[in-house]
DNA sequence: GAAACGCTTGGCAATATTGCCAAGCGAAAA
DNA sequence: TTTTCGCTTGGCAATATTGCCAAGCGTTTC
């Protein structure tokens, strides 16, 4: 994408599918967790507190997006980020929070 | 929420909401558009080619995600962004995207 | 080889999202 | 007042997402 041309409809079609990819509240955690190194899926599943097919799944998903990688080593599987920069990405969604609730009176 | 403290599972859902309010490309869209300026619903009908109904409804989740305020000024209901930083959020999202393409080999 | 481990996948039910049509509603125009 | 305009809402069907259990599968350990 060009970006000093206007965004196509495929532009923001490809922009949602990464979006969607990230909303999810054990989506996000699992990218914050990941940003200070690989996990391992039995890692972030004790985060998650869900079934660990469940996390697995999740986990398939964000490396169907393209946001993370995995590797196999041993008897585990190891995530980590594929795309660092996607953690810039959480300081605008909390600006944006914090200047919503701002004017919502906090 | 304060930023040095680690995010709990209620800042994560936070988090979530709002991507899920944006996870849509005819939204992403809205949002872009609205970025230049004030619209009224036809405006974004016109752009978003679906039923006039759809529209309204993505700008009133829009609007309870608190991404938009809206004002009614004679027969038309204007929209605008009510947290013009969420714009740097789709810089943001574009360097992930240009990030993750180019790994993939364009 | 057999068993255990770590994870993935299939299947499914519950829930949420999407988008249309039709109906409603308030303000403005006639 | 009646009609029109601009938009919202109700309702609904189609589709997508979510998360569990159970089963499968490749390594590793015994």
């Amino acid at each position: 994408m060009l970006m000093h041309l206007p965004p196509t409809r495929e532009d923001f079609e490809a922009r949602a599918r990464v979006m969607k990819a990230l909303a999810h509240p054990t989506r996000l955690m699992m990218i914050e967790e990941l940003s200070r190194g690989e996990r391992c899926v039995r890692d972030l599943r004790d985060l998650a507190d869900c079934d660990l097919s469940t996390v697995s799944k999740h986990l398939s998903l964000l490396k169907d997006a393209g946001m993370v990688e995995d590797e196999k080593r041993g008897k585990q599987v190891y995530y980590r980020l594929r795309v660092p920069c996607v953690l810039n990405f959480f300081h605008c969604l909390d600006s944006v929070l914090t200047a919503r609730d701002r004017l919502t009176g906090l």
